[in-house]
DNA sequence: TAAAAATTCACCCTTTTGGGGGATGCGGGG
DNA sequence: CCCCGCATCCCCCAAAAGGGTGAATTTTTA
């Protein structure tokens, strides 16, 4: 029998979904979490066969979480359950090791059709982010690094480019540099877009 | 028996609440809509005691539907059922009408006691969104106007003044003093936070 | 270990924003 | 009828962001 656990901060979601599951008969679920804390502690006793893995999580992001539990657990196959429909974020997640990409808005079918995919350890993708990534194929993956994140979210925040740099204990030249770069690397015209593909990516 | 009604785009929440819904026997769930114009059509055949609302429709936005669908059927009872935990988003419902706002990461047994209540014509909150709002009592809602909101949008699509005057037809000081008093009433430094609030708060 | 990426700083110059004042007219609510 | 919010436009001036180009050093990765 297939073992499943689940992580989503969405307690409604995930306990509805778990019973739907375990009625399937597809999985056995062994183990809900509310955020990935809790998760790190469960997966340190008992590895199941798949992990269910939301994004927007209170203590951290599921896609970052992704690349830490594949380091870890190897052999755990991962499978994002999440509502961005984003290039970006599919795209960083498969990177990361995620073998599966279901949206929340799929059907239970595919839901349940995917599980089974990644049981075997086939990839699957819900047919909506499919043809994201099919029309998108040429187009490359952004990632950012940390000090890029970190300015970007100080950005965001309000801070000018001297307050930036005070932070950081750096030279405003190299915040301003920062800030061309992620004019360049989000496609941004101006700090407004910026802050807005920022969100739309989850940078920030 | 009291009847209810879902909206949401999440196929795979909805569906599996429902049940749960119905298996508690507390209510009989006579509809599930997954956008607001298949939910317009259903309500005008038969309305519910009580509507579950989601926010985050792919074609509206909950909040506004909720003052829509209050006007129309002043009756029905409108229970918010979102991930948003945000003052703005929460107090901008209730004065639309909502009586219920309710976390999609609360207990199940909460949102059951919601729904009991509600349908006895009372204002449910969740735990969180009641302290949120205890707390912030004081501080008033955001309301913008659709001048306002419109500017916002093209802010954040990276426009500049001089882009957004022309786009509306207007003069540049006119786009200048548009600005001047989104950053007052978003309380935002800089076109940088102003567009993080305005996401914050749904209104972009 | 060599190539690639990230990080740091520099100079010059233009455009855009932000902050301070105004002003007018219009429409709704008390 | 008057006040207030909304919408529109005006002037001035300082601060910040944006754009081009270059380059050194360190860290990471292939």
């Amino acid at each position: 029998m297939v073992t499943l656990q689940i992580v989503d901060d969405h307690k409604m979601v995930v306990e509805s979904l778990s019973k739907l599951i375990e009625e399937s008969g597809i999985a056995q679920v062994t183990g809900i979490y509310y955020d990935l804390k809790s998760c790190r502690l469960g997966l340190e006793k008992a590895i199941p066969d798949i992990l269910l893995l939301d994004i927007g999580l209170p203590d951290g992001d599921g896609v970052d979480f992704c690349s830490e539990i594949k380091n870890r657990f190897p052999g755990l196959k991962v499978m994002m359950l999440t509502s961005y429909k984003e290039f970006n974020i599919a795209k960083r997640a498969l990177h990361n090791g995620a073998l599966g990409y279901v949206l929340k808005n799929a059907e239970i079918e595919e839901m349940i059709a995917g599980i089974e995919t990644v049981s075997r350890g086939e990839q699957f993708l819900c047919e909506e982010i499919d043809i994201l990534l099919r029309n998108k194929k040429n187009i490359d993956v952004i990632w950012l690094s940390n000090r890029e994140k970190e300015i970007l979210k100080h950005i965001a925040d309000g801070y000018t480019t001297k307050e930036i740099a005070d932070a950081i204990f750096r030279d405003m030249e190299t915040v301003k540099t920062y800030r061309r770069n992620l004019l360049i690397k989000l496609d941004a015209k101006n700090t407004a877009e910026l802050v807005k593909k920022g969100y739309e990516m989850k940078m920030i």
